[in-house]
DNA sequence: AACAGAAACCTAAAGGCTTTCGGTTTCGGC
DNA sequence: GCCGAAACCGAAAGCCTTTAGGTTTCTGTT
C-alpha cells in the first residue's frame, strides 16, 4: 500500500491503454484501464481531468500522426490535398475513436495550430477573408465523414433481406472493398475543383 | 399498482420524450425517460428493444422528415442535389442527436428503402454498377460530415487564446453564422459537377 | 358469462460506471 | 532530518442498464 517506488501511471500509459480498448472494443471506461494497468479506478484520477480528459489525450494522441508538413506544400491545392489525405489517414488508424472524438470541440493546441496554418496557407493562396472558414469547414466535414464511415460495423447498412432492397444489396457487392476510399477520393477531388472556382477560375 | 386502465407508455410518447432529452442534453437515459412520463424505469423496457431499440426509433423519427419525393425528380444531379438537402435538413432540425446515430448501423427499412430507391436513381442515369455505391458513399459522408459540424456545440473550434492563433480566430470571425451552410453548399455543388464527370462529361 | 392468457405497470435487485474523499506510504527540497 | 507533495489504496455515493417476479386489467375463447 501507499505510494510506489516506481510510479504505475502516467498519462501516456493512460492514453495507450485507452487506445487499445477503444481500438478493440469501441469504447473505454475507467475502470477497465485500472484493471490493465493493475491498479484501482480511482488511482487514475490523479493523472487526467476525469473521464473526458483522457478522451482529450485520445484526441491529441490521434491527431499527432497527421503530417504537419504536408501544409508547407505548394499550391496551395495541392497542400490541402495532401492533409485532407493525412488527416483522414490518421483517423483511419483508429476508426473506432471517431464517435468519440467528435462530440467534443477541438481544444488542443496542437491541433488548433493546423487549422491556424490552413487559414494562412488559404489566405496566401488569394482567398476572400470571409471564405478561408468555410473552405476549412468544407473540408473537415469532408474528412470526417468519410472518416466515419470507416468506422461504421463494416457495413454501414444491415440489410435484413436481399429481396426488400435487392439493387442495394447488388451496388453494394459491386462496389469493392475500397469502397469508402474511392468515395473520399471523389468528393475530395471534387471539391478542390470547385474551390478553384471560387478563387476566380483561373488557377488551374 | 397493476396495469392501468389506459395505457401510460407506447413507442411514439417514448420516442418524443427521448428525442426532447436529446435535444435539451445531448443524451437520454431510460430513468430520464420514465420519470418524465411518470413511470417506472422498468416499465419503458416493456415497449422497447432495450436503450439501443430506443436509439433506432430516434433514427426513424428523425429520417422521417426526409422527403423522399426528391428521388423522383429528374435529371439524377437535380434529385441527388435535392435528396442531400433534406436529408442534411432533417438531421439538422435534430444536431444533437448525430452523434447517437451515427455510432450503429442502418436497419430502419425506411431508411434502407431510400438507399435503395437512390441506388436505383444513379443505375437509370447511366453509372456503373461498381460506381454507385461510391457517389451513395460520398454524398453519404458529406451529409453526415456536415451534419456532424451543426451539432458541435456553436464552435467546434474552443480557442482558448485569439493570440496564439489569430489568423483562424480572424477567419472565423469573417465567416457568417452560416459557415455550416456555406460549407455544404460548396461541397456539394463540388461533388455533383464531379460525379457527372464520371458520367462521361456529356451530362451538363 | 366465465375464464385463461397476455399486456402493462410496479417493486426490487444485480452489476457496472463516474467521481470524490480520506488514509498510507514514498519522494524531494530545505 | 523533516515536512509537504505525490501516488496509490479502500470505500462510498449516485447514476445507469437490464432482468425477474408480482399485481392488476384487458381480450379472446368457449
Amino acid at each position: 500500500m501507499g505510494r510506489p517506488r516506481t510510479p504505475l501511471l502516467d498519462q501516456e500509459r493512460i492514453t495507450t491503454t485507452a487506445l487499445e480498448l477503444v481500438d478493440a472494443q469501441g469504447e473505454f471506461s475507467v475502470p477497465q484501464i485500472a484493471r490493465r494497468l493493475g491498479v484501482q479506478t480511482g488511482s487514475v484520477y490523479h493523472h487526467v481531468d476525469g473521464r473526458d480528459g483522457i478522451v482529450e489525450l485520445l484526441r491529441v494522441r490521434v491527431a499527432s500522426a497527421i503530417d504537419t508538413s504536408t501544409l508547407d506544400l505548394r499550391p496551395w491545392d495541392a497542400a490541402l490535398t495532401a492533409w485532407a489525405r493525412s488527416y483522414r489517414a490518421a483517423f483511419a488508424a483508429h476508426p473506432r475513436a471517431i464517435p468519440l472524438l467528435m462530440t467534443s470541440p477541438v481544444r488542443a493546441p496542437k491541433v488548433l495550430g493546423q487549422y491556424e496554418r490552413a487559414v494562412g496557407l488559404l489566405l496566401a493562396a488569394g482567398f476572400a477573408a470571409a471564405d478561408v472558414m468555410v473552405v476549412v469547414s468544407a473540408l473537415e466535414n469532408l474528412v470526417l465523414g468519410s472518416a466515419l464511415d470507416m468506422a461504421a460495423p463494416v457495413t454501414m447498412w444491415e440489410l435484413p433481406d436481399e429481396t426488400t432492397t435487392p439493387e442495394l444489396a447488388r451496388a453494394l457487392a459491386a462496389a469493392g472493398p475500397d469502397r469508402t476510399h474511392a468515395a473520399f477520393d471523389l468528393a475530395l477531388a471534387g471539391f478542390v475543383a470547385h474551390c478553384r472556382c471560387l478563387l476566380g477560375g483561373s488557377s488551374a
